[in-house]
Formats: C-alpha cells, structure tokens, sequence
DNA sequence: CGATTGACATAGTAAACTAATAGGAACGTT
DNA sequence: AACGTTCCTATTAGTTTACTATGTCAATCG
C-alpha cells in the first residue's frame, strides 16, 4: 500500500515492482493484494501496463483498514475489540479489561487517525534527510 | 498474576484456585506460573499449606514485565523492537517503521507505567459497583 | 488474431506458536 | 511414613503464518 502510495496518480504498479521494492516473494504478494483488491481499495488492470493501483485516494485509507482486512480486529483481546466483540463472563468484573481497553484504543486512535499519505509523506522525509547525509559523506562519485 | 495480587500478604495461592477463579486449565497454568516464577517474579512453597506469591509488592511489577516473559517483545515487528531490535535495510527510509514505533512506545508507555496494584484496584472498583447495582435489582435473597 | 503479460484461483507445506495433556520426581508439612 | 502440592520434562493436537507450486483466465499490444 505505501509503495502504491508513492506512485499514485502514475500508471499502474506491477506486482513484481513492489515485490522487488519491498522484498516480497512475488507470489505471495500477489495474494495479499487481491485480498486487499477484494475489500475494495485496489483497481487492477491486466496486459501488458497493466498492474494495481489504489482505488481511491490515499488520504482516504487508514493504516487501521488495510490491518483489519488483514490481521482482523485491532484489539489484543475479543473481549475489548470493537469489530469482534466476544463476551467474557468476568467482563464487568475484571481490572484487565480496563488495561486490555486501554491498549487498543490507544493504538485504534494512532492506526485511524494515520493515512497512507501520511505514512508516504514520512517515508519521503526520511529518505529526503537520507540523501543530504550522503551528499556529505560522499560528496560525488554516483555509482 | 491478578489474582495473586488481590491475595497479597494472605497465605499462597495453590494453582487449583487460580485455575477456578480465572478458568484456566490447572495443567496448563502450571506451566505459566513455572516460567514466571523463573523469571524471578513468584515464590512457590511445596507440600500442603504451599501455593504461589508474589515475590515482591504488586506496585513493583509492572504488566508490561510479564507479558514479555509470556510472550515476549511489545513491538509489532522486530525492527521497532526496544528489547530485540534487528536490523533491516530499510530501515532508514521507511515510513511505516515510524508508524509501528509509535504505536510500540504508545502501548509500552500504557503496559509500563501499569503495575499489577493497579489492576488489582480496578479490579475491586469494578466489583464494588457491580454488587451496588445488583443490590438495587435484586433487593436481598443472596443465594 | 495470437502471443505475451499479468491477474486470478486453489492447494499444499514447513515452521512456529498456542493450548493443552501425561507421568512422575521432589519436597514439606503433619 | 503418608499425603498434598509444587516442580519438571516430554509429548501432542490444532491453528496460524508465511510462503511455494501449479494452473487457468483475461486483456492488451503488435
């Protein structure tokens, strides 16, 4: 997803692009993104040119959603997740829940609240900061 | 671990009353009080009148210690991992490791700074308020 | 119009993890 | 010495994870 992010809006990504981008045994990623594809935020086109792209904008999609569609719910345990609620006789009686509560809605809040955009934005960051290192440490001979 | 807190400063817990109190299998909780003992963070006395405790006050342990004895690191993923960080190539360039580094510090922020004294009071808050509510739908005839 | 390229689908597998079970040895109190 | 309980090692069944393998279908370009 961050690798469509950075090239959205340019044509469609193959699949081995972002295999090699990211490491991915190709295969394997090609499972990921039709489960992705089947929860709606991916458009694949096939042929030659053809390859994914993101179906809409990338402001518009949560790290939270692509984790969900994933891994399932946020929570750590049924019984404090909000997608997956499960009930425990203990529920009202049990100091735990209160902490299990805590923890997912503190990583529900960072996850929903963080774009892929965002996530792209900060990637850009740091490999711009990157690249002014090198400059430095290695003035010229571009290899 | 809740419950040897609630029990603090009584006679030790056998594992059959936690197994009860907590519906967890005796055998199988056997094996997680051995390696929490391991870890330094029980006493166990054999023979009859023997059991568990705690073997230093509950406001001194933390929840986060003992689910990384159980299941390890807090970090989503290794390379956000404070207590077994490894090293990826990307990791200079990447904007989804700063995402997982927030929310590793966000949960271990919440794990850390809760002890085991802390669960132990909501747990008894929550109790409180439920038996308050019962006495008011169910009036007396306590079964 | 057909070869190429890539999407789409299903099944299988190896390793790791989770949630146990089994059997007995060691120990401490009575 | 008997009894209750912890302690310890080993084994198992089921699930999940992270892949690999194989094959079919569909779209696009030349």
């Amino acid at each position: 997803m961050l690798e469509m992010t950075l090239h959205y809006g340019e044509s469609p990504l193959h699949i081995r692009d972002i295999s090699k981008a990211q490491d991915i045994p190709a295969r394997f990623l090609e499972q990921i993104l039709l489960q992705i594809k089947r929860a709606g935020y991916l458009r694949s086109r096939k042929g030659p040119n053809g390859g994914y792209t993101l179906s809409k904008p990338p402001e518009n999609i949560s790290v939270a959603e692509i984790i969900r569609v994933m891994d399932g719910p946020l929570a750590p345990i049924d019984c404090v997740s909000v997608t997956a609620h499960e009930v425990c006789p203990r529920e009202k009686s049990c100091g735990l829940r209160w902490l299990w509560k805590k923890s997912r809605d503190a990583i529900a809040e960072i996850l929903e609240s963080t774009s892929f955009a965002d996530v792209a934005e900060m990637t850009r960051k740091a490999r711009n900061a990157n690249q002014e290192n090198e400059k430095i440490s290695l003035p010229d001979k571009d290899k």
